[in-house]
DNA sequence: TTCATTCTCACCTATGTGTGAAAA
DNA sequence: GGTTTTCACACATAGGTGAGAATG
């Protein structure tokens, strides 16, 4: 039995192209791939060794070289308590989201190396969806079970310590145990809401940046270690998740077994109803020592985990995935293995060759900007019920600007942002009465009664970490100029916002048009009705 | 019965002048006047209302009158909970200090308002001696006790929300819960160190600076409150204190009365030993409404305190304070009652004075700079054997500069710096054997060797805030010039300085030199011996 | 039914209180 | 003797766990 190879594949991005196929090669294979599906349009360009301390098998990649120097100054960073991810990894990890919001366990910790110690870092982290799938854990296995739901906009993570020098992150590990997971749409606490029975991958990003107004005009590096994916759930699925929790998680102590057996209680829940089948699998020694296990693992099959290769059956129970198939503890390996044999879409097939090619654990990205960054990061940014009621739920601490000293921005590059950001589907002009308290749903194809608004741009900060009593926990308020629909806003606009007096000078009646996610802030229009106007569409 | 005036009286800072008279007048009086004799050195210049929104019985001020226009931008500060600290200061507050660090009770909490609403600034707290006496609790009385034990150097505690805006400061009070007292003169988190039966005044700043490192360049505003003054003990002495810290901190709810009754313990604990004298006016009824209580006070009894104005009387029992006055509850009737008839010092008196003619509540220093912050603050930075304990207590995670590039610093204004920080008496060229692990007292009128040394100088941030994981909390290690003497820094030294590649070259051998407090760093000087030299003293 | 979600609960960690006996 | 300090302790706050019943 062989460890997983966890080095760092350091790449470069470039937004505007797929493949830069010949430029930058990998030494091992020469074939340019692609991460993730909404991880794309990425291409190699250097590898380096993560772990350089690392103690584990990594070692094995000394070998390779490079065909190109690395970065000036590339930052090293490796997860920390690693193994432990793994464990859990192995078996497809699940993280509880609750109402409340949920703190991740293993707890999201990397040690950063070969930072400028004197220059002032930005650390961030955001959790992005992994692929379009919703799933199911059935039989014991997770299966896709159709298509995605959609995505609630991702909140960047600010470490609540940034900016810091250097050499103050270098001194201990980087903590984002702050980060919140929650399933409420209507979260207003800041934290990342995800969607259940979604596969999510976290990331880390690196922002040499001196103050967090400039985060949109900085290079991301960013970091993406593959075993802290994760399937999103309101309940444990996976009995042997949950007891690698109660084992691991100083809070959940009290579910620890009585004395020398086993506990009652858990014993008692894997006896539960549903389809009680290869419950003899179950064996107390598989759960218990599962690094004990006689299972053999091919290279391939050990890089490979059930979260990162969705098998392509997205029927609910139309695939030939054998039922009789016993619940192996180690459900990356046979997850693996169906890859292997099913993996038909290019970028998953891509994904396959890298990672046999390559190291798997850690990918970087890094963008040039932070448009190029939204150019990846903006597929979570759709529009859909669940993101209106979002908005909405954003509002009830906000009023809307009244009028007053209007200022006018420059979007003159407007362009050049996604169009995930640049106009919701949502807020179109001709769904503009649609608004909540409206119709909920107005065809396009009637007399629609359009009013005309003024907008105000009402920036709410991404992360709200009261725990350190930041200030910046509240809102912020900033005008806008005056328009007939809210513009798009690109990330140099952010330096002539200007606060307002007083946020409660906002009348009630605003209403809030569409939302951008910039780094620092979740920026949110609202309007203000004028007067209105009718057009004849169609009938 | 009428409530204490609480406005803030603002006052400029002249490091260099005792008295301005003339040139600022107050309005009610024209005295100038002096504050404890630990802040001295003040001229009063301006008043202006404090709580502008404040509901109590300051308005009774509004009528007067200035003769100077208030400064521009002027920030205002109130007390939060100022009528529970009132509560307290009546009696003569205790603060609890432990090993193991003690928070203050009541919170330590101030509104600002008038701050540039785009402006970072820098908040600060520190805690200062009041006078120069040790007190003893005797006879339900506080009582000097002879003359105060040297100071530890005091640390500047920076909010860890530092540096913000003026906005996100004006938005919440601003909470200084995580400032530590303690008596632990090996303290290693950055507590504040105090002297158990010793008299303290915690103070607020407003720096107005975008960055840490540019605090020894900017002007101090300094805010005290007067009803925050307490005496620092290990054990509660007063029993009327300890019940209000009972019935008012949310923690302590498990010592309070049981059903209806009074609490046994309590009950106990006041019918222990000592003289039990008058134990009839701690009746129910006056512990647990204090407010309802028949006294009458005088508008000038209840500006005083016991803690503000201290007997004159140094001995330990040879004063002719009647050991048979009652033990009132309201203990700063009394006491201040003694103040006006014994105040007999200059600087008590003209305390006196002011308090009768201004409000006593709040206190504004300014300090154009850091240099002239010292001038007042420095007092508490003492040369004494607990302070040997410390310097050799910071050493436990320190060694010291072996050689290598040494650089020079500019001490060119050396002599504006304070007499007390320029060279410490133990650490004065005849003492310099006398370091830890040698002669405890070494007279200077003897034969001496002299080492000489090398020095560096080491950087200890002054507040390690773990909680909030601030990378700041480690030590920081600079080079110094090479030198006989460790030469006094000044804050424009400060900028030269270069970090060490590696704190742990540091000899073991190396001593500590002597110390600087500096509002972010706590720079100690380290030694190493380069080579001995006797003198012949005098024998 | 089956699956997914929500909620209360006991049980943890972690830390802030004064007590009261013992020690210094 | 008197005074001051220390420590284990019970009892708070605050919040992080999964269990398991209830709900949809």
């Amino acid at each position: 039995m062989r460890d997983p190879v966890h080095s760092a594949a350091v790449m470069d991005y470039y937004p505007f192209q797929i493949h830069r196929p010949g430029a930058y090669t990998l030494s091992s294979g020469g074939h340019p791939s692609l991460l993730p599906p909404l991880i794309p349009r990425v291409a190699p360009q250097v590898e380096r060794l993560a772990g350089q301390v690392a103690a584990d098998g990594r070692a094995a990649l000394r070998g390779l070289q490079r065909t190109e120097e690395v970065l000036d100054e590339e930052p090293t960073v490796t997860l920390d308590s690693q193994s432990l991810w793994s464990e859990f990894h192995k078996r497809g990890t699940e993280m509880v989201i609750t109402r409340s919001g949920r703190r991740m366990f293993p707890p999201f910790k990397v040690r950063v190396r070969g930072l400028d110690e004197s220059a002032k870092y930005i650390l961030l982290m955001d959790i992005v969806a992994v692929d379009d799938y919703r799933y199911k854990f059935h039989n014991s296995r997770w299966m896709v079970a159709g298509k995605a739901d959609p995505e609630m906009p991702k909140r960047m993570y600010i470490h609540p310590d940034s900016p810091s020098k250097g050499e103050q992150w270098m001194r201990k590990p980087v903590a984002f145990h702050k980060l919140k997971l929650t399933n409420n749409i209507l979260d207003k606490h800041g934290f990342t809401i995800l969607n259940s029975m979604h596969k999510y991958q976290p990331r880390f990003h690196i922002v040499k940046a001196n103050d967090i107004m400039k985060l949109p005009y900085s290079t991301f590096r960013t970091y993406v270690f593959s075993e802290t994916e994760f399937i999103a759930v309101t309940a444990y699925q996976n009995e042997k998740i949950t007891q690698l929790k109660i084992d691991n998680n100083p809070f959940a102590k009290g579910f620890r077994e009585t004395g020398n057996g086993r506990r009652e209680k858990r014993n008692k829940q894997s006896a539960v109803p549903g389809s009680a089948d290869q419950e003899g699998a179950d064996s107390d020694e598989a759960c218990e020592n599962p690094s004990t296990s006689n299972h053999h693992h091919s290279p391939l099959e050990s890089l490979s985990s059930p979260l990162t290769l969705p098998p392509p059956c997205q029927e609910e129970d139309g695939e030939s995935d054998s039922d009789m198939e016993p619940p192996d503890e180690d459900f990356a390996e046979t997850r693996s293995s169906r890859a292997d044999r099913d993996c038909t879409q290019d970028s998953e097939e891509m994904l396959c060759n890298m990672y046999a090619e390559t190291e798997p654990s850690k990918k970087m990205l890094t963008f040039r900007t932070l448009r190029d960054y939204h150019m990846v990061a903006a597929d979570a940014f759709k529009t859909n019920n669940k993101y209106r009621d979002y908005v909405m739920a954003q509002r009830q601490n906000l009023s809307t600007f009244s009028g007053g000293h209007l200022q006018t921005l420059d979007f003159s590059l407007s362009q050049n942002f996604p169009k995930h950001l640049q106009a919701p589907g949502l807020f179109q002009p001709g769904q503009s009465a649609a608004m909540p308290g409206a119709e909920a749903h107005l065809s396009t194809s009637e007399n629609v009664t359009v009013p005309l608004w003024r907008f105000a741009l009402i920036s709410i900060p991404l992360h709200a970490d009261t725990s350190c009593q930041h200030p910046s926990s509240s809102h912020l308020f900033f005008k806008l100029s005056s328009g007939q629909e809210p513009p798009s806003l690109q990330p140099s606009a952010l330096a002539t916002l200007q606060p307002l007096p007083d946020p409660h000078l906002y009348p009630p009646e605003a209403k809030a048009s569409f939302s951008q996610s910039f780094n620092e802030f979740e920026l949110i229009f609202w309007r203000v009705k004028i007067r209105e106007q009718t057009f004849g569409s169609s009938v």
